[in-house]
DNA sequence: AAAAATTAATCAATCGTTTGATTAATTCAA
DNA sequence: TTGAATTAATCAAACGATTGATTAATTTTT
């Protein structure tokens, strides 16, 4: 096993738990089985490991996210394709994605959270730019467009960020977890139903 | 002026914009102008000052929106008012709401967590009644209730925590807050345009 | 044997908290 | 109405513990 990778785990476990101040070298070297000492021969420091984690994985979604956007299908296909694509990513990738979220939330003008905000807001210009097709083709009706995709967003985020709330709200039994396909599926199709009925002309048939 | 109003004051700032963990009680001190020594004093230790913090914030809001349920008015109005209120306090206390957010995020059982869990959850079960009760009266349609709740939830988080995306993503000049009342009423109208189309039945007229 | 990987020990800095002393305000007794 | 006793508020200084990071020595690999 490469001990790199085994950091980069356990470093996007213990962050997401317990946040970038909460988790101490030592807590990392522990989790990971390693001297502490070997954090720094790996990465140069806490921070630099924390970029790393986060660099790795922050740029997957969006080639796939591209892709969807130049297949030459509806835009209400997209929207759904890319709905799927995107709670499937965030709900798998529960960790990574919370720690994002909570580094954004702390309004800090870093380095690394520059880095984040410039491919989330790629990611969700990709959306709008499909809306819009979809607008200029009128089966899209008017709607507010950059709202539309905070909705997206906010509510997958909503989910994983909540996740406690969320399980007593559903009624989930301890065991499963609201990143379960069940819950998945479930909220894949609320989410297609719900821009459906916001997008679609109101005069137009169901 | 109150010092210990003054500390809970400033506190509320820094837990928001630094996370609870990378303020440190010096910080806090400074900022209040009093010293260290205070916030044992008055508080017992910093997790005790944050508890009060919190607590003392966190139960406003649903007063008022129990009122709102309980107005002999129709659901589709109720649901309205319920948006007006919600986006109106979070937006307005944005600090609170992202320092609960943040913490329940972390996914760490502590008495804290649950407190705060307890009453979200009660927030939404009093939205999840005002949509049952429109489905009685046939004026709303079935959809995923729970879902819907997330996403309004979701919908507002996402603007208050990812604010660097939203303003960038919504062309607000450096100046412009997400906070503004303009960015509040947007906010408000597309919630209430979005769920007015989710809701209505399909073979309704618009 | 040279290079790379790993270790225990240690570093200065900072953490949250406590201490003992001092001041200012209030209460009580004469 | 003084003067003594008590309380609350505030402070600088220091506490032990932990932090992220580095060192120098040792082991492992090539």
């Amino acid at each position: 096993m490469d001990k790199k990778e085994r950091i980069l785990e356990v470093a996007e476990e213990l962050f997401a738990e317990h946040g970038f101040e909460g988790t101490s070298t030592r807590m990392l070297a522990a989790k990971a089985g390693i001297n502490v000492a070997m954090l720094s021969y790996y990465f140069g420091s806490k921070e630099k490991l924390f970029e790393t984690m986060v660099d790795q994985r922050v740029n997957k979604t969006r080639e796939k996210l591209q892709l969807i956007a130049e297949t030459p299908i509806s835009p209400a296909e997209k929207l759904n394709n890319v709905i799927d694509l995107y709670v499937e990513k965030i709900l798998t990738n529960n960790c990574i994605h919370r720690i994002i979220h909570r580094e954004i939330s702390l309004h800090q003008r870093s380095e690394m959270t520059n880095v984040i905000t410039d491919i989330l807001l790629l990611n969700a210009q990709e959306i709008i730019r499909i809306i819009h097709e979809g607008q200029e083709k009128k089966i899209f009706r008017e709607v507010d467009v950059e709202m539309t995709v905070g909705t997206i967003f906010g509510t997958i985020s909503q989910l994983i960020n909540s996740a406690a709330l969320c399980s007593k709200l559903m009624n989930l039994d301890p065991t499963e977890s609201v990143s379960s396909v069940k819950i998945q599926t479930r909220l894949q199709n609320h989410l297609k139903d719900l821009l459906h009925a916001h997008l679609t002309p109101k005069n137009a048939s169901a």
